[in-house]
DNA sequence: TTAAGTGTTGCTCT
DNA sequence: AAGAGCAACACTTA
């Protein structure tokens, strides 16, 4: 689930509830998701922290400590970040629960545990040693870049833009719309495409991206506050382009299933 | 009931 | 050495 719309709003979630507040407890026994401390050593590394700021990269969250260095979350494929008011119910499959002095919450929910929570001094060069590329929505992530890296990539199209390497943020799920929105088939080598289906490719990343946060399109409630015309909200079997109402057709990445119209898509 | 499927990254093999 | 495929995980759906 996680790509960056909803590590957006994970940000956002948090900015809004977490800030300045000292942690008075932390809570959670699951040993992966820390590593490589132990989860009573990252217990306590935290305990009787604050929060100070939170920025995001591509998929990465990372939350400023006071007295320095930082908390670098990634969700994996099915994390989580939710706040919990006192007396309120821990969401299902809640890993580590940052407590308040109110009895307030922020919980890290992840079914599958594959998330990860580390601490980091900089964040940086956390972003240089993991090898990512521009922000998708930021400046660095401008025509010219985006050009250049396409050009070199000889794997589909499709694969490039989910390439955190490239342009980090972008994911299976995105992908799918993007493409669907610039008209371009997955499976198009990346490098031949031409300029002009580059800058069409480009323009609807941020458009995408940027109409998902905005519409608060995280987790469960997706589809739904998406505009009718994405692909995202007719994204099941047997669905249907919601342009020429044909079904979607399905392709297979290395595991993963991508849906694109075989009309509408070139 | 059993097996296949699932939005991630990282490692292996080619 | 870039690109493809699978493991990690544990739960849901067919």
């Amino acid at each position: 689930m996680p790509e960056l719309p909803d590590v957006e709003l994970f940000r956002r979630r948090l900015s809004a509830t977490s800030l300045r507040r000292r942690v008075v407890s932390v809570r959670g026994s699951d040993r992966r998701l820390v590593a490589p401390l132990a989860p009573k050593t990252f217990a306590r590394k935290l305990n009787g922290r604050r929060f100070v700021s939170a920025r995001r990269y591509g998929k990465y969250l990372f939350v400023r400590l006071d007295k320095g260095g930082w908390l670098a979350l990634h969700f994996g494929m099915t994390g989580d970040l939710r706040y919990v008011r006192r007396g309120a119910a821990s969401p299902a499959f809640a890993r580590l629960l940052f407590e308040f002095a109110d009895g307030g919450r922020l919980v890290f929910a992840d079914r599958r545990r594959l998330g990860r929570l580390r601490f980091v001094a900089d964040t940086d060069d956390f972003i240089a040693a993991q090898r990512l590329g521009p922000d998708a929505l930021s400046g660095k992530a401008n025509l010219r870049v985006f050009k250049a890296t396409l050009k070199t990539r000889q794997c589909g199209v499709k694969s490039a833009l989910m390439d955190q390497g490239a342009i980090a943020g972008v994911g299976n799920i995105y992908s799918d719309e993007i493409l669907f929105q610039a008209g371009i088939k997955p499976k198009r080598s990346a490098r031949t495409l031409e300029d002009k289906e580059i800058a069409r490719i480009f323009r609807q990343m941020k458009r995408v991206l940027r109409t998902a946060i905005a519409r608060g399109a995280g987790s469960e409630q997706l589809s739904e506050r998406l505009p009718p015309s994405f692909l995202l909200r007719h994204r099941v079997k047997g669905g249907k382009c919601p342009r020429c109402h044909r079904p979607f057709r399905t392709l297979k990445l290395g595991g993963r299933t991508g849906y694109y119209c075989g009309h509408c898509q070139s």
